[in-house]
DNA sequence: TTGCCGGAGTGACTTTAGTCACTGCCCGAT
DNA sequence: ATCGGGCAGTGACTAAAGTCACTCCGGCAA
């Protein structure tokens, strides 16, 4: 195909070839679906299109009226809020094995939020119908989907949590612990982390500007807790950090 | 019985009398169970229990181990969440007819929140299991509870949408619009209503603190959108106020 | 090379939010 | 009548949060 003309100018594409194996596989990863056997995740992947996204590629708007419930294949799908000021506010970030907007397809509701891929992904969609149907089906996975759902819940009110009792200081506090957690190497003098988002992004998953990530970061680093050296992070005193998240407040 | 003797001093009470032949008008009143035929309601209502709480009685804290699940028979449950600095957030108000506490019911895990009654209250309760059962043989009913859950989850975004993007004022606003909506009266020079709540607690629904409340509601009322006298409010000029909403932001 | 662009850093400032400490008021108990 | 407790109002202040306007840098496209 010599695709290599400019990726930014390939339309928004939405295919149904080359995957077709891999939906199975797909719905198999999905704990939505784990219940099911071999048969019924071969039925169900009959009834299932895929769709693919650019970095940076709306999926669909807050308001859109809903069409079916979407899987994450691969990449990372960003659920976020959008303020008439321009500011956002991520509510999740689904990544691979993640199925999101289980809801609207319930109780008939528009989205509730935005989404748009933060890396190239790939989706699986299940149509409203065929998924409601299924559920009436099999029990089991209705009682799955009250589980995802409960989860997603807990995890909104953290984020209400943190946005009604804490600063932003202390939220980047704990998102940078977070990453330390998931992706720090450590090393002699620190754990080493990549940042692999800009401070816009950063700021929007906390619910602020630019301009606080930025400050924030350098003042850390000043008080020695971190080093910052463009995207790459290291912090230096971990139990200094985790500190700063419970003694004041 | 007699009892006089100060109500405050009443022990936390948790009696079985009295309602019996209620339970079941609850049942049938609330949401999660309109599809089920009187042989069904009949047979849970054997099943369940009954607790009474006064106003600012708590039911439980949160982190607390899930029992059960909760139906609003009267009064009014306040769910919220309390930070170490002693802040309350409010995330929701069950009135009668409502649920709660419904996820953690399936998903094993801990209240969320805490839960206090904001008015003296009748609640019934019906355990772990047997709601689980009930929803494994009443497909229905676990479609129901993916709907209640929904609109839950939906309230709960709008929360972070207001704590993200909006200011205490605009909090406040929006909320005596809401009550001038609810119970509001018309009449010659504006609409009037009661405010039932301390300002303590409408600042922990706007997860703000008293002094903002006070002083925002003066501010409004020195803008001439609104009179207060005591817990008497009149809104002067509800158009305008709207416009607060929408224009700067 | 040049020029543009997106991301990042920062100074200077304004606006909101939150804190502390008091005062005053109403009301019900002694 | 008075005392005490809960609630409300407010001044004075501190501290976060957010805004504006730049600058700087590095990459990449013309």
């Amino acid at each position: 195909m010599l695709a290599l003309e400019k990726i930014k100018q390939r339309p928004a594409s939405e295919r149904t070839g080359d995957m077709k194996e891999n939906a199975e596989t797909v719905l198999r990863k999905t704990p939505l679906f784990a219940s099911l056997t071999e048969n019924e995740i071969h039925a169900l992947a009959g009834r299932v299109s895929k769709r693919r996204l650019q970095r940076g590629e709306l999926l669909f708007a807050e308001g859109d009226s809903c069409t079916g419930l979407y899987l994450v294949a691969s990449g990372k799908i960003r659920i976020f809020k959008l303020s008439l000021a321009g500011r956002e506010q991520v509510l999740a970030i689904e990544g691979p094995g993640s199925s999101f907007a289980e809801l609207p397809v319930f109780d008939g509701g528009n989205y509730p939020a935005a989404a748009s891929a933060s890396e190239d992904s790939e989706l699986v969609f299940i149509s409203r119908k065929d998924f409601q149907n299924f559920c009436r089906e099999h029990p089991d996975v209705a009682l799955k989907v009250i589980a995802v759902v409960g989860s997603r819940l807990r995890r909104l009110v953290g984020i209400i949590e943190e946005l009604s009792f804490t600063t932003v200081r202390q939220r980047l506090i704990a998102l940078i612990l977070q990453l330390a957690e998931a992706d720090g190497a450590p090393s002699k003098d620190g754990i080493q982390l990549e940042l692999t988002k800009s401070h816009q992004d950063f700021a929007a998953e906390l619910g602020t500007v630019r301009e606080l990530i930025s400050r924030n970061l350098s003042r850390l680093q000043a008080e020695g807790f971190l080093e910052v050296e463009g995207r790459k992070l290291v912090v230096k005193d971990l139990a200094g950090l985790k500190r700063e998240l419970t003694s004041p407040e």
